[in-house]
DNA sequence: GGCTATAGTGTTACTAGTACGTCTACCTGA
DNA sequence: TCAGGTAGACGTACTAGTAACACTATAGCC
């Protein structure tokens, strides 16, 4: 029935729905099994149309790995303005450790697609490491705002300890145990915090 | 000079050395392009040898990577084991931040190999999976250990978030600024470590 | 010295599959 | 009409891995 219904409405609705069914399938296999083993024929056959109309939307795979990126980069910034809406700054923090752990327990989760396309793209050039690279200072830039109004004496240090706890905690869900993500990470969080409240102790030293 | 010594050296010496060389190559490579992205082939070109020879060494390029991250891993281990030799868990900590903001600093970090393979490797029962599992099950010891010297109420829990922030740290060091590293690093690893003396704060909550 | 065994490497050519991307030609529904 | 689809062969390059056969240096032995 599914499967049916979006064949009919990629007909239907043209070239717009074809390639968000291009995206999806994409999506879930660069995510579940690597970008540079997940071949352009193997999406192509997944979505169950032909070589020329997939290069039609996507001049060059690399373009839709780029596209997949940004989607994901999007979802991502979403998700962290909802954690933040009407709450302060540690109540935000909260609600996005409990966010990664719960992805993290969520059958499939394969860790951070941004950490993971970047191990497989060395290029710092490469338009697949700018989309990584702009999604990552949006991301820090976030935590900026929520270390200084969390009101911490070094916000900036701060910020980059949030930012490494979240990148471990993605790490930790897909190699560690899932389980504990969310708890140490939401407890992790409130220790950098807290001790950045006591510059001789968290932040800075001699 | 050098390459023509080597050479002989290898003829001499027999298997083992041109063994070393092409695991030296492997690990260049492999760390700096990823895994998947470099070919048996290029290393073959690199090392100077043919493809017999290679698969005379190795039966298969996967058995070649497994090769690369075992050597890695005792590698590590023999850092870990330095740094902790004759401190205290808290220096240990210490000395742990500034080895992994010392190597974010130097030219061609690609971040943990470990962590880039892993991101490369999907299949949890492939030998690759399996050393990467077996190097963290010990690196988690490792910081199990100097959880538990340092006093804190729930090792557990802290070797936990001492693992997160070797993980993030290294993604850091990577994608991020690697010179903020060590001191980051350092400060959120006494932050968890002060913040697991007052079991309320920085354990389990409610 | 001369013989042989052995281990390691070299050379060349090969299989067979996969990769990305292009090409021509035709079909379909608004 | 025409955008967007189908079908699938094709080009070119790379991928991992194998087969058959020749060469060389060392070591032990008579």
């Amino acid at each position: 029935m599914d499967l049916e219904e979006s064949s009919q409405d990629g007909r239907r609705r043209g070239g717009a729905a074809t390639r968000e069914r291009i995206l999806d399938a994409a999506a879930e296999l660069f995510y579940a099994a690597g970008i540079r083993s997940t071949s352009a024929d193997r999406i192509i056959e997944s979505v169950g149309i032909t070589k020329v109309t997939f290069y039609r939307h996507f001049r060059t795979k690399d373009e839709l790995v780029v596209a997949y990126l940004e989607r994901r980069a999007a979802w991502e910034r979403g998700a962290v303005a909802q954690a933040r809406e009407g709450h302060d700054a540690v109540e935000a923090l909260r609600a996005i450790a409990s966010g990664i752990g719960e992805a993290s327990c969520r059958p499939g989760f394969r860790g951070c697609p941004f950490i993971n396309a970047a191990a497989e793209y060395p290029d710092t050039e490469h338009p697949v490491r700018l989309v990584v690279d702009s999604h990552r200072r949006w991301t820090h830039d976030a935590f900026l705002d929520l270390a200084a109004k969390a009101g911490v004496a070094d916000a900036p240090a701060v910020a980059g300890q949030l930012m490494m706890l979240r990148d471990g905690a993605m790490v930790s869900g897909y190699l560690g145990d899932p389980e504990a993500v969310a708890e140490a990470l939401a407890g992790a969080y409130l220790a950098v915090i807290q001790a950045g409240h006591r510059p001789d102790e968290g932040g800075r030293r001699g």
